[in-house]
DNA sequence: GACTTCATGTAATAAGTTACATGATTCA
DNA sequence: TGAATCATGTAACTTATTACATGAAGTC
C-alpha cells in the first residue's frame, strides 16, 4: 500500500473512536507533535485519500449547521495500521537550526552563545509544554503514549542541561580548545 | 534576502576555502547531517542560486578532461552568512517514525519492544558513526564543530540508554500501568 | 576489464507549510 | 456585538528525496 507516515498518525489515532479532522490536528498537537507534525493540508486531504481506499470511513456528525465529519477506521484499516506496527521503523531525522548556528560559529563567535541561549530556551519552552501536558493527560493516554511521553520530557531536560552546560563553559573561556580529556567523564 | 537554512551550510562550509559540491556533499555527510541533511539535488540548484545572487563564486579547477568548479564565498556572502548567525534560530524539528510506532503500540502490544530495539539499535548506529567521526577530526575541527560533535554523541548515548531502560521495563512487565510516582525520580 | 570513486547535474515525485476562504457557534 | 473557537477545505509554495543520466579517473 505505501502510505506516509502521517497516514498511519491518522488511523492509530481513530483506532478506537471516531474523530474529526479537526480534533485529529488537536490531538496531534498535544501529542504526535513532538516528534511528528501534522498540519490541516496534510490531514484532510490525507482523510479523503483513507477513504477513497476504505482504510476510513467518514460518516456525517454535523450539529445544526455545522457541518463535522468524523472518520472512523475499517476492518481494512486496522489490518494496514497492523502490518505497519510490525514493519521495522526507519526514519530518524532532526532539523536543528540552532545547533546549525553553533557549528558555524567560528565564522562570527560572538554568535556561539546566542545560539546556545536560544536552544536552551526552545528546549525549555517545550519542556513546559510536556510537563503541561504530562499533568493533564496521565490518566487516559495508553502506557505506550505515556512512554514517548516521558521521553519527549527527559529528552528536553537532557538539552537544556546541555546548553547550560556549554554556555558555562563559553563563558569560563575553556571553548578554545578541543578537550580531548573531558570526552571520558 | 531569505535564503534556505541549506543556502547558509554552503556558506557555512565554504567560508574559508573553495570547495566543490561534491565535497560540500561528502563533508555534510559526516557533520551537519546529523541535525541538518542536504542531498545532491538540494546542493547543486542551492549553488547556482548562490552564485546569481553574488554571494558565492564559482571556478573551473578542472583537471584533464574531469571538470571540477570550485565555490568560494564573496564578501556579500560572507555579510549573508554574519546576518544570519545574528538571527535567533527557531527551527528544531524531530521526525522520528520509531518513537510513532511505539506511541501507537496499545493497537498491538506485541510490537512494542521491537518498535524500542529499532529505535535502540538506530541510536546505536548513528553513534558509532559519530564516535568514528571523532576520533578522526578532533584536531581540524573548530571548538563549535567539536561542540554540536560531542552534543551528538552525547544525545545518541542518552537515547539508547533510554531505549535499554525502557525495554527492561517492558520486559519486567512494569509497562502495564503509568507510573506517576517514577516521574520525580 | 571491471569496479569504485570522483564529479555534475536534472526530472519526477513526495512531503509539508502557510496563507487564505468560508461560515457556524459560543462566550464575554 | 465582537472575539474566540469550531470546522472544513484548497492553492500556492517551499523543501527535500530519489532515481536517473553522463562520463572521467583511479584501483584491483
Amino acid at each position: 500500500m505505501a502510505l506516509s507516515s502521517t497516514a498511519y498518525v491518522i488511523l492509530g489515532l481513530i483506532d478506537g473512536r471516531g474523530l474529526t479532522g479537526y480534533e485529529i490536528k488537536q490531538i496531534v498537537d498535544r501529542s504526535t507533535r513532538f516528534f511528528w507534525a501534522a498540519s490541516y493540508g496534510q490531514i484532510y486531504p490525507e482523510l479523503r485519500r483513507l477513504e477513497a481506499a476504505a482504510l476510513v470511513k467518514g460518516a456525517e456528525r454535523s450539529q445544526g449547521d455545522r457541518r463535522r465529519r468524523e472518520y472512523r477506521i475499517t476492518a481494512a484499516g486496522r489490518e494496514e495500521l497492523h502490518a505497519w506496527l510490525q514493519r521495522p521503523p526507519a526514519v530518524i531525522e532532526t532539523r536543528d537550526e540552532a545547533l546549525l548556528k553553533l557549528f558555524f560559529a567560528a565564522s562570527l563567535p560572538a554568535t556561539a552563545p546566542s545560539a546556545l541561549e536560544h536552544k536552551r530556551r526552545l528546549h525549555a519552552e517545550k519542556l513546559g509544554r510536556l510537563r503541561e501536558i504530562e499533568s493533564s493527560v496521565a490518566e487516559h493516554a495508553t502506557p505506550y503514549q505515556y512512554a514517548t511521553l516521558r521521553f519527549g520530557i527527559a529528552l528536553s531536560e537532557f538539552c537544556v542541561r546541555w546548553c547550560e552546560e556549554e554556555l558555562e563553559e563559553l563563558r569560563s573561556g575553556r571553548h578554545a580548545r578541543n578537550r580531548t580529556e573531558r570526552r571520558t567523564s
